[in-house]
DNA sequence: GCCAACGTTGGC
DNA sequence: GCCAACGTTGGC
């Protein structure tokens, strides 16, 4: 029995974490997120689902690659370490509050799709990150809308 | 439980 | 660098 695969999007800054680094180091944890839905999000991904890579806060901003959840239901370390800017004071072992998934790089497009073209592609409702004002880092992308942004990035 | 103040995100 | 959008905090 094979669990077809979801899809997802989530954002980093460049600066922070681009698909070059993911590329180099391979696998990478998705730790730091503290928005609920998000974290709600990082949750529900299982192993094999995919998620499309989103460069926020550069020029210009886009989906740029594709990766893959090789580790889901993590219990993000970082809310523990009180060294870390995602230190929660409130968080315990017993009651973790972060959860966070480990992705692998599938790959880098050969053209990034820019928020400008993911604008024309699709509206608000087909994918969030084209909603003026859409902070969350991490949403879901229905399959078929899934299907198309690989069709167009892949050429 | 309301909501004003505040801090952050992220496109432009 | 600006600022709109919006999530969170905390006083009441």
């Amino acid at each position: 029995m094979t669990h077809e695969p979801h899809y997802w999007l989530t954002k980093s800054e460049p600066s922070d974490y681009s698909i070059e680094d993911l590329q180099r180091d391979r696998t990478e944890i998705w730790d730091g997120v503290r928005n609920y839905q998000a974290r709600n999000f990082l949750r529900a991904m299982q192993i094999g689902d995919y998620a499309f890579f989103y460069h926020s806060n550069v020029k210009p901003p886009a989906i740029v690659g594709l990766m893959r959840v090789v580790e889901a239901g993590i219990i993000d370390p970082s809310q523990f370490d009180s060294g870390d800017a995602h230190y929660d004071p409130k968080a315990t072992p017993e009651k973790p509050r972060w959860f966070t998934v480990r992705f692998e790089f599938v790959e880098k497009f050969p053209q990034p799709l820019t928020l400008e073209r993911l604008k024309v592609l699709f509206t608000p409702a087909e994918l969030w990150v084209v909603k003026q004002g859409n902070r969350l880092s991490v949403m879901p992308v229905e399959t078929p809308i899934a299907t198309q942004l690989l069709t167009e990035a892949r050429g």
